[in-house]
DNA sequence: CAGTATCCTCGGTGATACTG
DNA sequence: CAGTATCACCGAGGATACTG
């Protein structure tokens, strides 16, 4: 997400740049538990396109949060792993959680 | 922001439907310092537009983060303070910083 | 001073079809 | 299975001018 232009860089902006949007919390979240492949993301998450699941996949794994892993087999197999920076990422979502749980009616699944 | 739908409502998703997108985030940590003005805020946020600032400050109103207090004095003279909720918000934001201080590079305002 | 009113742009997202 | 390619849409955000 185009969080903000340079003037206001600041750690907490930096941080909603990465972890900011519609579907990276989501995905994040998942992969918090451990390695899913495309298709159980997919599945999780049913609503994302296949197409902006990839995208936004790719762009986690451009800013370091997770990790690739192509399995040269047929039928195809690709794996998503949270990098260490991925998971230290546990702490802001956890402040978020209870922030939300306190403050907001949330509908539970 | 619309962050999600109601299937993935959960307290981190509703947290980032407040506080997330490009402007609530500084509008948030500048009134964290204290009741500002509308016009103090457009100094120490430039790159944004009245329009928008106006419209980002009655969202974050209608979200019970802040009041709005209109003195019918000409010229006109509007404040906008958080309320004790939007002040709870403080510790979001520190987890935020922590985790962009330690994973991010952040230039220095 | 603190907004509104209009108009417009642009990029994120979605639908659908195709592929190695 | 895990993607790409293409086309299309819509709404957040921006530019500019006007106002009580």
């Amino acid at each position: 997400m185009k969080v903000n232009n340079e003037i206001y860089d600041c750690p907490v902006t930096a941080t909603l740049e990465v972890i900011g949007g519609k579907w990276k919390p989501i995905i994040l979240y998942v992969l918090m538990s451990g390695t899913k492949r495309f298709g159980a993301l997919s599945v999780r998450i049913p609503t994302i396109s296949r197409k902006v699941l990839t995208e936004q996949l790719r762009e986690l794994e451009s800013d370091g949060l997770l990790i690739r892993r192509q399995y040269k087999e047929i039928p195809p197999r690709v794996e998503y792993t949270l990098t260490p920076e991925g998971q230290s990422l546990w702490s802001v979502f956890n402040e978020m959680a209870i922030w939300g749980n306190n403050n907001r009616r949330v509908s539970q699944k």
